[in-house]
Formats: C-alpha cells, sequence, structure tokens
DNA sequence: CGTGCGTGCAAGTGCTTGCTTGCATTATGA
DNA sequence: TCATAATGCAAGCAAGCACTTGCACGCACG
C-alpha cells in the first residue's frame, strides 16, 4: 500500500471536522474539503463515497473519542458536588474541542435531512440523562427543590456550552483569552452556588 | 397603488426571518423565500434588488423593532438585582423573538463575507456594555468580586441564550414546553444566586 | 379614459455544486 | 519483475443557484 494510505482517510476527516465547524455542512464545498486536506476532490469520493459518507465517518469517529472519556467521570453517583463538578469539566473539554462543529451540525440537522440522518442522538440522552440525575438529587435534598429540574439542565448546558456559543456569536474583537480552566472553574461556581442556594422570598416573581 | 403593495415587503421580510433562522442565509434560496412569503421569486429581486437587500433590509428592520424596548430597560442603575432581572427579561423576550435567527446568522457570519458586512455589531456591543455594568457594580459591592465580570456575562448570556439555544440544538423529542415566564424567573434566580454568593473557600479550584 | 406602477409568469444565463469517468503515476508486496 | 491498489489530473455532466429579461395583467390615481 502506499504510505499515505491512512493518514489520507484522516486527514479528509480532520479537513471535515474543521469545515462543518466554519461553515456548516451545506456550506462545505467538497472541492473546498479537498484542498484543505491536500487531496484530490476524487479521493474524497473514492474512500467515502459521498459528502454524507464524510460526515457519516466523522459522526463515527467523534463518537469512538468521546466514549473513552464518558465512562470515568462519574467518582462517586452521592457526591453531587463532585459528580456535577466532573460532569462539566467533561462537557466542557468536549464542548471546546467537537463544540463548534456540534453546535453547527445541530443546527444543520433541523433543515437538512441529510444531516439529521448522521447526527442528532447525542445531545438529547445527555440531556434527558442529566434532568434525571439532577431530579434524583433533588429529592436527596443536595439540590434545592423549587426549580424545575429541566430549567436546571438548561442552565447547566447553557455554562458548558457558553464558551463555544459566545466565541462563535461573538466577533474576535470582543472575544478574550481566558483559559479552559479559568474560566471553567467560576462559571461552575456560579451555577453550583444558584443551584443550591436556600429558598430567597421575594415578592412578585419578577412579573 | 396597489392595495398588497405595502404588504409585500413585508411578507418577503418575515419570511426570511423565517427562513434565515431555519436553514441560515446561504441554505436559504431566493426561491423558497418567494414561495414562503407568496409572491412571485422576481418580485423579490425588485423589492429589494440582492439577496443580500433583503437581508440588511431584515437587519434595519430588527434594529428598529429592538431599539424602542432597549431604551426602558434599565429602570434604576443603582438597584443591581433590578438591572439586571430587567435586562434578562428583556434579552430573553428579544432572543426568543429573533434569537434563533440571530444565532444563525451569526454563525454564517464567521464565514460569510456577505453576512458579516449586514450583521454582527450589535452582539458585541451589548456584550462589552455589560462588562462594564458588571464591573462597576462588583465595585459598588453588589456582586462578588472574586469572579471574573467577563466570565459573569458570559453566564448571563448563556441564561439567556439558552432558550433558543437548547430549542435548537435538541431535537423536538427532548424539548419540553416551560413558558418564557415559567422558565426565565427561576433561571434568573440561578444566575443571580450564583453571582452573589459569598465565596466559599474550596481546597483546589476543580482542578 | 389613459398612464403608471406593482406584480405575475415564462424563459433563460452564467456560475457553482456534488459526483463521475478515463487515464497516467507511483509505491507496495508477492 | 509484475500485478495490484491508492492516488492525481483533466474533463465533464446534470442539477440547483442567484439573478435577468420581456411581456402581459390589473389596480389606482390624474
Amino acid at each position: 500500500m502506499k504510505p499515505a494510505e491512512r493518514e489520507t482517510g484522516a486527514a479528509i476527516l480532520a479537513a471535515a471536522a474543521e469545515l462543518f465547524a466554519e461553515r456548516g455542512y451545506a456550506g462545505t464545498t467538497t472541492r473546498a474539503l479537498a484542498e484543505r486536506a491536500g487531496v484530490n476532490e476524487v479521493t474524497v469520493f473514492r474512500r467515502f463515497k459521498n459528502k454524507q459518507g464524510v460526515l457519516a465517518a466523522l459522526a463515527v469517529a467523534v463518537n469512538d473519542a468521546s466514549a473513552g472519556q464518558a465512562v470515568a467521570a462519574a467518582p462517586d453517583p452521592e457526591d453531587t458536588e463532585a459528580t456535577l463538578r466532573a460532569l462539566a469539566r467533561q462537557e466542557v473539554r468536549q464542548t471546546v474541542e467537537f463544540g463548534a462543529m456540534a453546535l453547527r451540525l445541530a443546527l444543520d440537522a433541523r433543515s437538512d435531512a441529510e444531516v439529521a440522518a448522521v447526527v442528532g442522538i447525542g445531545p438529547q440522552q445527555t440531556f434527558s440523562g442529566l434532568v434525571a440525575y439532577l431530579d434524583e438529587r433533588q429529592h436527596a435534598g443536595d439540590l434545592r427543590a423549587d426549580v424545575d429540574p429541566r430549567v436546571m439542565a438548561e442552565a447547566f448546558f447553557a455554562m458548558t456550552s457558553s464558551f463555544v456559543f459566545s466565541r462563535q456569536v461573538l466577533a474576535d474583537a470582543t472575544r478574550y483569552e481566558l483559559s479552559i480552566d479559568e474560566a471553567s472553574g467560576p462559571l461552575f461556581e456560579l451555577f453550583w452556588n444558584g443551584v443550591t442556594a436556600a429558598v430567597v422570598p421575594r415578592g412578585g416573581d419578577g412579573s
């Protein structure tokens, strides 16, 4: 076999991950994909048959990559704070690594059946799983009980995804340089304080 | 003049807002735009010259629509909680109304010069403005001082945008039905509690 | 009554897209 | 040494894209 044989496929997938994140699925042309991968456009089709084939292969690769970390995330389910903190770190890591791409593809999936067929199973499971866990820890008394666990889960994912979110939406000029560790610690504390705070009686619910 | 004359432009802009939100700028074809607006494709070009012209007109319309509310938002800058709560409500409202479109267009703007030329000024100003305000209220002693105001601002926007964010990213099956008012109150409290909590000494910062 | 003006319809233009085909090149392994 | 397989290159195809042109229609206002 030619020396490049194994690298070729990986180079194409790497280029696809970059371009899907930057321009979305529909916005990524197979020509641009081949160019960034440093291969001929025909090679892309010979290796993956379709543009959709590239997406499918990429989804498999990403899935495999994150499957390894997922298990080691929960040290002790009884320790709510440690569990959530670990989950937050894992989510942030994953979000930083694949988040830009995941965000764009998730958006594309809503209007592009081709994308929806391949992506779209992951995030929902994570969300419902977290809702279930938060609900359980509420009944255990670790979390304030007066907030809907779905709202909590929403806040949790908003926190972890705010990295990729604000970094994608805000322009470069506005972005600031805080490392993952510098920002994820305080960010989790904001969430944790909010979620464990005693109920403060307020007049009129903010309407 | 014909009776439809004024409605025609508005219908096209409304259709554009929907389609840009669903499929993004590049993913929206002028044919689909005309069809949803219930007009002929040629009419789109006659009224707005370009596809980009539609985007520009839409940006102006959205800008005008949100300009009116923006002023009335801040009742008393000295009252930090009331100000942030009002800002949160306004942001959530705006996010729900235009957020899906804004999210997609902001994403498109990062790879599409055509979009970037038209969109892209709004969100950054809001962000830096909030950072400045949070910084000021920190020095006034209303907010905990041990969290970077930029992190706070990120958490704030993550909170308000989590509506549109999770509703776009998560599939329909996972979405739950909580109204804006049902969710935005608790969500703000989570943020507020996190942001005003006393510093809890912890061993080892979460690394 | 007639002149505009906003609109619809049909057709078409040039460009880009995903994807294909045929052929030459090169390195590997038997 | 020779067959095989992975790649590059040049060319092209059908479809879809933004956008244009020419013509017919009808409502409004003078």
